[in-house]
DNA sequence: TTATCATATCAAATAATTTTGATATATGCA
DNA sequence: TGCATATATCAAAATTATTTGATATGATAA
């Protein structure tokens, strides 16, 4: 059941936003990182690097994007990668549609 | 310019939603009413009445809604009626589609 | 003008969200 | 097994948002 005023509230929230954009983008950033480069998603550290975030605040906005659905988690050994979540934000999209008669 | 967040925001909170979805149904209520029914819009006191709130507290929402481009207000004498701006919401969709590939 | 009504604004109180640092859990590897 | 690494969770602090009651502004009408 989709919560609109739940993925309003996750979209809401500037370094959320950009983490969703990153995760469109995919990520791509030079130098060592934490867990292998991966067509799957993006991992924790690499967000982490990617906004000079520590790693609790990384943790708490991936759950709240996840929570919303808005984005999928997909672990790899002791690395996580998260990958947007596209249906949820087109039902979203047609929910607004709907709801305010675009 | 569009802020997806800042409307993101807007639609975030649960009384602001009520309120977007109760300006495009147009408010249709018995008994008195503070304005006259007007084809323009909702009034202030509409939506007191209609949500059991205070005048302070509907007048904090309306102009976070304002502000944010999702609702336009039409003074007419010592009243004020509000009505959904639908292009910001269209175009808030649009931007949505674009940033994150939908 | 004065009284009344609708809305706006303000400051204080309350509530919700976010950030941080510490610690916990879980996996992989020597 | 024991150690290192990645992520999760927790409680406290910091920040931001919302609510309230009081007062201000602005328009209407007597």
């Amino acid at each position: 059941m989709l919560e609109p005023v739940k993925i309003s509230k996750a979209l809401s929230e500037p370094i959320r936003y950009k983490i969703m954009l990153l995760l469109v983008n995919q990520y791509s950033r030079e130098g060592p990182q934490c867990c292998s480069s991966s067509t799957e998603g993006v991992c924790n550290c690499e967000i982490m690097a990617e906004f000079g975030m520590i790693q609790s605040r990384v943790s708490y906005h991936m759950k709240e994007l996840t929570e919303a659905g808005l984005v999928t988690e997909k672990p790899f050994g002791k690395w996580k990668y998260y990958s947007l979540n596209t249906e949820t934000l087109k039902d979203y999209v047609t929910r607004l549609g709907m709801d305010f008669k675009l």
